[in-house]
DNA sequence: AAGAAGATTCGCT
DNA sequence: GCGAATCTTCTTA
């Protein structure tokens, strides 16, 4: 929370401060690491800070940062973050000017940073074409809720966010 | 082998 | 609010 994810790309550079964030730790059955090994989720198994990166639903990538030592298999998902550079290519790759629309959400923040699956298992604690500097400023008082969109493990309150920020996704309610 | 659900978003009502 | 989009993985047969 409150660190910079950072996309280099050929024609810019696009960043945006982490607020929003779930996780989905050891032994967690909502967690893609629960089942095993398939084809698509190995970076799940490397050791923390590295990329995940899963397509979903027809149409979405998601980010996830791992969290554990390799062979273990944990993540944080990247829910949402407040743009920091390069909105105008944001704007452009997501076919909106509506600045709070660009990166509200996981499949949103990664359409509008171009996080695709070329970029799965990348290191992201060194600079490269993805990785995680640090915050531009502190992060504000931290709200916890349920994590959204899963039907398993439900009771257990693993969403983090700053409150009130604008960027932050989910109904109202999830997000003072 | 086929169907359903999934860490979502978008357009339409 | 509701359904479509349409890939990956799991469930059931």
């Amino acid at each position: 929370m409150g660190k910079t994810l950072v996309r280099e790309l050929g024609r810019g550079t696009l960043s945006g401060r982490i607020v929003e964030v779930e996780a989905y730790p050891i032994g967690d059955a909502a967690g893609h690491a629960f089942r095993g090994h398939t084809p698509g989720n190995h970076s799940i198994f490397r050791e923390h800070g590295r990329a995940y990166v899963y397509f979903i639903y027809g149409s979405c990538y998601m980010m996830n940062v791992t969290s554990e030592r390799p062979g273990i298999g944990g993540a944080v998902l990247l829910r949402a973050v407040e743009p920091l550079e390069g909105t105008n290519l944001m704007q452009r790759r997501r076919g909106t000017a509506r600045v709070r629309d660009l990166t509200r959400g996981p499949g949103r923040l990664a359409s509008a940073m171009r996080i695709d699956r070329r970029l799965d298992g990348v290191d992201l604690c060194a600079p490269g074409p993805l990785w995680l500097g640090t915050a531009v400023r502190p992060v504000g008082r931290i709200g916890r809720s349920v994590r959204i969109g899963v039907t398993r493990e439900m009771n257990r309150r693993l969403r983090l966010y700053e409150r009130g920020n604008p960027f932050v996704s989910g109904p109202k309610r999830l997000r003072v």
